[in-house]
DNA sequence: GTCTATAAGAGGATAGAC
DNA sequence: GTCTATCCTCTTATAGAC
């Protein structure tokens, strides 16, 4: 993840203890407000009213929207890919998809700013992500589904195409944050209860876990 | 779907045939813009120049930016759930399935703005959607999970809840239209085959299908 | 570091000629 | 019906006082 000039440049730049957490407080708000605007939609008027500031003094630290936004960006992916670098080819494969997809979903539910904000880059046509997804998440991928045609190979796995597994658990879990305002507005008073997402988690396990057993 | 004023006045506006061809054709081409760009980001003059018409002349036959969302909105919102409302409760669960699947498959890989159209407006809170949401697809959703439950309690599917799996099918299918490019960016040269859709569909069906087996 | 004021520009919408 | 010109609002970004 590029990031070029941020606080490691302490000779010309030591930023004080409330200059990082005034960059933190920006930082978060402008997740909130990008995920729910999207880039266009967003203004430095929201984000710097959800910290308390100024809009001037917002962009005293950051020197422009687009700079935020990329930050923002930058900040969400490194969480966003760690339970899938995480997938271990020495483990069980039924067990390690599970992790995996378990991590996802409980990362839905607690952080789904996170998830829109992707999802929405995605969808106008990662400008600022697109290299990113040409080589380092491509790599990744492709490493991943080497993993699990071996495991296919080995017989611990159905017969399935390593891409296709992994799109549709991105699909499935990334779903319940993109689009919980459809859910929420589908099911109604089921999605209010405490125990919705252990139910979602249960009912994604299920299907995918049995979809790929062998047999 | 609300169309109060569409080309149903017929007394007091009989709409020609360049009208109503020059009104068609805006909205397809807002249908694009609007998708990669989100309402916000999208702008009359990028509609415009998609007809090759003028700014001014686009405001002739809809008074708004916001009308024109509207109804492309409405007009997609159609389409899109005929497949679903299709489900037959007399048919065979796993071929009904295998057809409604099939069918929204095919949608995301022919019409993949209408997709992207619909993801932007739910992410962005669904502010026109709404209440459409919380009322007929709310009720045609609880329609179809009676269906899907009647069909487990015979023993026909394997008991799973009908919301999720309805959810998985919807974020699956709809995935390869919404994040086309990330797909396109990962699997590379896979995607860019001519078999790859059937092959996505082949995989998410081989998947789903065998995860609701009953066993 | 944080504010007020303002420049600079984009974009939605209208007026009015043709 | 379609155009040119224009108005006006919203938003980004900067200048400069405190």
């Amino acid at each position: 993840m590029n990031q070029t000039k941020r606080k490691d440049a302490k000779a010309s730049k030591p930023l004080s203890r409330i200059q990082e957490a005034n960059r933190k407080a920006i930082l978060d708000a402008a997740l909130d407000v990008f995920a729910t605007s999207g880039f266009r939609g967003a203004t430095i008027d929201a984000i710097a009213a959800r910290t308390g500031m100024s809009k001037p003094n917002l962009l005293y630290y950051f020197k422009s929207k687009q700079q935020i936004y990329q930050q923002v960006l930058e900040q969400t992916l490194e969480d966003w890919l760690a339970p899938f670098e995480a997938i271990d080819p020495e483990g069980d494969p039924v067990e390690e998809l599970r992790r995996y997809i378990t991590a996802k979903l409980e990362m839905s539910s607690k952080r789904p700013e996170a998830s829109k904000l992707f999802a929405n880059e995605i969808l106008h046509g990662a400008p600022v992500v697109g290299s990113f997804l040409e080589t380092t998440l491509k790599d990744l991928v492709t490493e991943k589904t080497k993993v699990i045609r071996h495991w296919v190979g080995e017989g611990k796995l159905a017969p399935i195409d390593p891409y296709h597994l992994i799109f549709m658990i991105w699909a499935t879990t990334q779903h319940y944050a993109d689009f919980d305002i459809q859910i929420r507005a589908v099911a109604g008073s089921q999605a209010g209860r405490p125990g919705f997402s252990e139910q979602a988690a249960q009912a994604v396990l299920t299907i995918i876990l049995n979809g790929i057993k062998p047999r």
